[in-house]
DNA sequence: AATAGTACTTTGCATTGCAAGGTATATATA
DNA sequence: TATATATACCTTGCAATGCAAAGTACTATT
């Protein structure tokens, strides 16, 4: 097995919830996104951005609207819709399971090898 | 969006983890591996686990040893192999990455809103 | 008009969760 | 012996999705 691999998959689905969660504070183009997540040591490429926010505007959960860009073509900036933010929510409670699961995992370990 | 396959998506490549999580505790056969997940609120089925069982086998984290049954046909009880015990340690740091970057994603979320 | 830079999009592949169906072993019962 | 039931392990096919790589389009500069 690849370590690699395994956090690339660790990270699949968490990626909608965490774009998700950086929509909700403001509107964010493509490489601002890419750029955002980087700081928070979240490595994203285009070719998985792009289908992604395309699939979650086609859901309703996204939006977008035109801006003129400083330098070069115009850019998407997305925004989450109303929707999103309901989805969202449930989203949060689901990371918040999956953080109890593997906390209640790991206590166990400790109580058995201490 | 369907919010169920979201939190599928979020299971994948937590599995992984969870299991050599559990596996790291002690050896356990399938059907007591869907269990103590289901206790720990992760829902896994036959199909997805037997195949995963018989990778990380194959890779060399897991190891079985076969033992007889009260009732029924023999076992395969797994363990997690030294080999496994140090790609574990890998996942116990990327998944704290992970818990990380959700976190600063949500405090950034919370000093905007308020 | 040609080039460079930026932005958006698409294609094809690999991985993997999961439903559904299949095979094999052990035990009980007719 | 045959049949039924319970338990356990395994396989197949599909769908979702991250990602590398290649493609298209718009803007500004030379």
């Amino acid at each position: 097995m690849n370590v690699d691999n395994a956090k690339s998959q660790m990270r699949k689905g968490m990626l909608e919830y965490c774009i998700m969660l950086l929509l909700s504070e403001k509107a964010y183009y493509t490489s601002d996104i890419i750029k955002r997540l980087k700081e928070a040591n979240l490595l994203v490429v285009e070719g998985t951005l792009y289908p992604l926010l395309t699939r979650l505007k086609n859901d309703g959960l996204l939006a977008y609207e035109w801006q003129e860009s400083p330098q070069g073509p115009p850019r998407k900036y997305y925004v989450l819709t109303d929707k999103g933010a309901e989805i969202l929510k449930q989203l949060d409670a689901a990371w918040g399971e999956l953080e109890n699961t593997v906390r209640q995992l790991k206590n166990r370990r400790l109580l058995i090898e201490n």
